[in-house]
Parts: structure tokens; sequence; C-alpha cells
RNA sequence: GCUGGAAUAACUCAGUUGGUAGAGUACCUCACUCGUAAUGAGGAAGUCGAGGGUUCAAGUCCCUUUUCCAGCUCCA
């Protein structure tokens, strides 16, 4: 017998060799119904596991994230048995469960049409009615190649090769004629796969290197219940509605044009002004922390990035003005990072130990030669200004340093309302990275990893690591967003950087007297301005801050021949100073509020005869509340309160 | 850079097997002077992204190219 702790420190016991599934059956019919996989000890299992020691279970249904990950993936290997029908010749790389909905690489010649995907989704749900049993069975790593070769699955065989010497068997999942190499967990059967969607057919590439064979990558996600995908793809279309490309167009922040070229937006008067509004904050909040304003060139000459290292490793990534590789001639190239530049302030003149920590900081114009595939609205773009900071400190100065960097980062994200979305990643080396991606030495990198690790221990920041992901002279703390379409990028990053001082010649004199090199910390603060602003108007779908709104008040008279009023009252605004503005177009009060409605102007005056008599205005929100009369001193005191304290919804 | 999708009036979109361009909104004019999310009438507006080709005839078919979108790779 097996005693097993179940949901709420319930123990019941089984024989043992009992499955998990058998376990969920004894305790209900729907709950055995809805199984998706379970946890075991803390560990995601197969509902198939046979359970032989006492240990703590608890069953997974499509309610967890673990179930979902069951359930799509078992979908993913309907997906590949439909395709395995219709396309006998495609041969199979991976198909995951991943966050929201699952996928799976195929090779073949040619890439499935939007006709194809119909034609896969029907052969779907036609498998899912035959509804198989899924068997799971165990090979020997020999035997497991001998069968995978036999299915002709090259990619398959080179997965399955890779987990040979460890001489453990080898797990597949069996559904009717299909067979899969695979780890689990799945479902018991493809019957509960009630709804699917195949939402994109997209290139991937094998493993992730660009370097090899591109497969044709199908994207889906499926539920138990018809409605449950309506709901999603319902949420999916409401989440588009917030996308900053869209709104940010449609609201005039920016637009884009043909002829200007990719990655390249134009800022329109309302985008250029919060930004504007944003960088004078910024530059404020970080010169009241000690930050010193650094105004250096936008360009160089090659000789500079030559230095730095960015000539070696980021050349493609440049904008280059002359011929490269001709060394007789002068050549530039516009910065795609202010760290080189910013240097150069610091060995204007011999520093001492005093001198330290030296924060310097500026709003920086970067240019980066982006692959043309990459740009994306204001995220991904190939001219950005961000506040890029060089902290130049010594060793001792370095924990210190670097927590009031994250605090101000986590300041300022706050106060723009995106901190509490952002998840952070400790950024690391690959010493395996085949481009020779990383300057120095590995003792180098070790050193400089683990001061992080114990810094960012010591804050008991919660971090992922991301390997492979620093950068080529340090490891960073990236502060991650994702956006409506669940795409990740980094907003701010705070780097540590033992490399570049050196290279640099960038020495103090310590207090004994010794020159020594410095520690610099790259960080930003609030990221690029046009990133933030892109995620701001995601968060907020345009209705952003009032503090940062080009325009906060609109006056509307009923009447036209009130104008006069009116814009009295708008005076009275601006004087105190309020962005505001007045309609004055002979149009119905209800056309006028619809209007700054969609503007998201935060607040709307009414003015019309009763208020003139009354000395008030009539207050509505954006918010679809009418706040009733008050006088114009009161709306300004209220207004001012809001601006002032930066709130926001 | 790669894979797939798209581009028609300022915007959102329709346009059948190839037969010569259409709606709503916005804009302009006029009337209305209005009470919390769309007043009415009229008018103007398109090299169908660009270039080439097939055809008696191309928004529609083919090729090239630019830009936009999703994904991959890369990156703030």
């Amino acid at each position: 017998m097996v005693k097993v702790t179940l949901k709420g420190d319930v123990v019941k016991e089984f024989d043992s060799g009992i499955t998990a599934a058998e376990v969920a059956k004894s305790l209900g019919a729907g709950l055995y119904k809805s199984a998706c996989a379970c946890r075991i000890d803390g560990e995601v299992r197969d509902l198939r596991t046979a359970i032989e020691n006492d240990c703590e279970l608890e069953i997974l249904t499509f309610d967890s994230t673990d179930g979902k990950k069951a359930f799509w993936h078992t979908t993913s290997h309907v997906l590949a048995q439909a395709v395995k029908r219709l396309f006998p010749n495609a041969k199979f790389a991976i198909g995951p469960a991943i966050d929201n909905g699952f996928y799976y690489d195929f090779d073949v010649e040619k890439p499935f049409s939007p006709d194809d995907l119909e034609k896969i989704t029907a052969e779907m749900k036609k498998i899912v009615k035959e509804g198989y049993e899924l068997e799971r069975f165990l090979l020997d790593p020999e035997k497991a190649v001998e069968l995978l070769e036999e299915m002709n699955e090259p990619y398959k065989v080179e997965l399955c090769k890779e987990h040979t010497d460890k001489g453990e068997p080898i797990s597949f999942y069996k559904q009717g004629e299909f067979t899969d190499l695979c780890a689990g967990p799945h479902l018991m059967s493809v019957a509960p796969i009630k709804a699917v969607k195949l939402t994109a057919c997209t290139g991937a590439y094998w493993r992730g290197d660009s370097k090899n064979a591109q497969l044709c990558r199908v994207y889906g996600v499926s539920f138990p219940k018809a409605s449950q995908l309506e709901e999603h793809l319902q949420k999916l279309e409401e989440a588009k509605l917030r996308d900053h490309n869209k709104i940010g167009r449609e609201l005039e922040y920016f637009t884009t044009v043909d002829y200007v070229g990719q990655g390249l937006p134009v800022l329109l008067p309302k985008g250029a002004r919060v930004i504007q509004l944003l960088q004078r904050w910024v530059e404020d909040v970080e010169q009241s922390k000690g930050c010193l304003l650094t105004k250096t060139p936008l360009f160089a000459k090659r000789e500079l990035y030559k230095i730095s290292g960015h000539w070696d490793h980021y050349l493609d990534g440049m904008f280059i003005l002359g011929d490269p590789y001709d060394e007789t001639k002068e050549c530039f190239a516009l910065r795609p990072m202010t760290c080189p530049f910013q240097y150069q302030v610091y060995l204007n003149k011999q520093r001492s130990y005093r001198d330290l920590p030296m924060r310097l900081t500026e709003t920086s114009t970067l240019f980066r030669n982006e692959a043309s595939g990459e740009m994306h609205g204001l995220i991904r773009v190939r001219q950005f200004t961000i506040s890029e900071g060089h902290y130049i400190l010594r060793p001792d100065q370095l924990e210190e340093e670097f927590k009031g960097c994250l605090e101000l980062a986590k300041y300022c994200l706050d106060t723009v309302g995106l901190l509490e979305d952002c998840t952070f990643r400790f950024s690391q080396w690959d010493p395996k990275n085949p481009n020779n991606k990383y300057e120095g030495t590995a003792e180098q990198w070790e050193h400089a990893q683990s001061v992080m690790k114990k810094i960012l221990d010591n804050i008991g920041l919660d971090y992922e690591i991301g390997i492979d992901e620093a950068a080529f002279y340090g490891p960073k703390l990236d502060i991650q967003y994702k956006n409506v379409f669940g795409k990740e990028d980094t907003i701010v990053t705070i780097q540590i950087d033992m490399l570049l001082a050196e290279k640099f010649g960038m020495y103090y004199v310590d207090s004994d007297g010794q020159k020594k090199l410095p520690y610099i910390i790259h960080r930003t603060s609030l990221g690029c301005y046009e990133r933030t602003l892109a995620y701001m108007l995601e968060r907020f779908a345009g209705a952003l801050p009032m503090w940062l709104m080009p325009e906060q008040v609109r006056v509307l008279p009923i009447s036209e021949n009130l104008s006069g009023q009116a814009k009295e009252v708008e005076a009275k605004l601006a004087a105190a100073g309020i962005r505001v503005t007045t309609d004055v177009r002979s149009e119905k009060i209800g056309y006028k509020i619809r209007e700054a409605q969609l503007e998201k102007i935060p607040y709307m005056l009414v003015i019309g005869n009763k208020e003139i008599e009354d000395g008030t205005v009539s207050v509505r929100s954006r918010k679809n509340v009418n706040l009733g009369a008050m006088s114009v001193d009161e709306f300004i005191k209220l207004a001012k309160e809001e601006i002032d304290s930066k709130k926001r919804d």
C-alpha cells in the first residue's frame, strides 16, 4: 500500500503501482474526465505514472498552467498526425506547448497555405472524433534511434541521439497510427480536444539557428470547450485594439512614410510632446540623483569604435559613413551606443578616487542598422533616443550604485505605470557562443557575474536567468516587458562592465597613490522613449496619465455664440499651466464629446447658459463620468492635483 | 536576412470567372445654435504602393521592388 497526500492534506491509501489516473478516477468521474496531468512531489508527470511510494499528488486540470500545457502538447501531436496523413513526406522537428498554445515545426517542400491549414484543422477534428487513447512506451536508446530511422525522421534521430549517451530509455507516445518521440506528459486520450484553431504558419529555424534549414512552423491553440476558444479569440481581438501600432497612428502620435525608410517613424506633434515631457522629467529625476548631463556627438571616426570593440562585434549593426575597408580614407559611423563617447568626458582629465562615483547621463539618440524584418512600430526602430548613463566607480561602490540604478529604473517605470507588468532577467554570457560574441576571459566573466548575482540576491530580486543574453562586454540585468501580442522585449537594462575601462585607459588614482581601473555600470532609467511610449499607449489603451497628455482639457461650449466665454475659461486654465483647447465649431455637444472621448482627452468642460449664469463649468472625465458643475478655480485645483501627482489609472 | 500575409479616396473597407472605381466615416460648402458618445442637405476627393510583363482589355494574372503586419533569427 502507498499513502497518497492529496489536496487539502487529505491522505488516502492505495495499492502500490496504482496510476495517477486511477487515483483521479477514485476521487470522482468529473475530475478524471477533466484531468490533464498530475504533479507528484512537486514534479509534473503523466497521468499514466504508477505510484509506488508514498507521495503528494495533485491532479492537474485544464485550469492549471501545467494542465493546459499537457493539453496543448497533446494537441500538437494531433496536429502532427493530421499533417502526416495529408502530407506523408513532411519531416517532423519539435512540437511543444507554449504559454498561449502550441506549435509544431515541419520540414515540408512548400510552406502550408491558409488553405492547407483549413484542411489540416478538419483532419485534426476527425482525429479527435476517432478518439484515440495515447500509449506511452519506452525503448533502449539504440532501439529508439533504429525506430526513428525506420520512420525516416532525421530531425528526431538527431534529437534522440543526444540522449543516447545517458543510457536511459527513451519515451514515445503513440495514438492510432501515429508515433512520436516525446517526453510527455500527455492526456490519456485525444478525445477531450473539442476546439482547435490553427492561428499562424510561419518560418522558424531548426534549433533556433539562422544557419540551419528553415522549417514551417504551425501555431495553434485548443480548448476542452468551443466557448473557451471563442472567448480566447475574442480576448486576442481585444488586445489588438490596444496595439500601439494601431492606436498610435489613429491618435496621431506617429506615422511612417515609405520613402523615409523602414524603422524610421515620424513622430507627430502629440508623440513628440509626450516624449519631450518624459525626457524633461527623466533628466530632472536623474540630476536629482547626482547624475551629470553630457551632450556628445552622434557619430565618430571608425577609430573610436575600434577601441571600444564595436567595430569588431557590431559592424553589421552600424550605419557607416564611408568605406569601412578603405584605411586610407576617413570613415565615420553613426553611434549605436553612447559608451565610448561618454567615456571621453571621464578621460578629459586625471581622476582621483575622490571623484568617484562619476554618474554621467545623456538623452542620447542612437542608430542601429537592424535587419529589415525586425522593425515594429515604435518598439523596434533604427533611430531612437534613450536616457543612457554610465557610472564610473570604484569596486567598493559597485553594489550601492547598482542598487541605485535599479531603484531609479523602478521608480521611473512605476511612475509611468509599466513596472507592475515587468519581469527581470539576469542576462549571462554563454562560453559556448559560436560567434565569438564575448570579449574578455572566462575568469573576468565569472567574476562579473558572481558579483552581479550577489547583488541581485542581496536585493532579493525575483529574476530569471538568460543564457547568451549578455552584452559583449558584460552581464546585464534586463527589465522585460510584453507587448499586446505577448512578444517580450527589453525596456530597461543595467549592465556591469569590467572590461571597457581598460580598453580606453580609464584609470583613477586611488588613496594609496596607485593607478587603478574603475568598474562601469551602463544603465538606462526609462529605456528608450519611443519604446516606452509604445508600451504606455498599449498599457493605457491611448489614455495616457494626465500629466503626459498633449491635450489635458477641452472646453466645449454648447453653442457657437458662447465661444467667447469658453475662450475666457480656456485662458484661465492655460494661465494655470494646463494644456487646453476649445472646440468652437457649431456642432452638437454630443458630437464634440464623442470626439474628445475618442481622443482620450482627460477632462471635458461643458459650458452653456446655465454655467455662465452660475459662474461654473460642467466637468466630464474621459472615464465617462459626469462630475457635475464646479467653479473654474475648483476644477483647476482638481486638475493640478492630478497632474502634479502624476496619477495614473 | 528568412517564412507567410497584406497594400484600392485622409481613415476603415467592398470590388464576382480580367471588361475601365464604390460605401461609411473624415474633409469642404450651406442650413441648424443645439445640454453630456454621431443634426440635415449638397460638394470635392483615387496614377488601385512603385516599376515591368501577359492580354484587344489588368485593381484583378505573372515578375521585380518598396512599405506595413505576424513569426523566426538578431536586439534597447
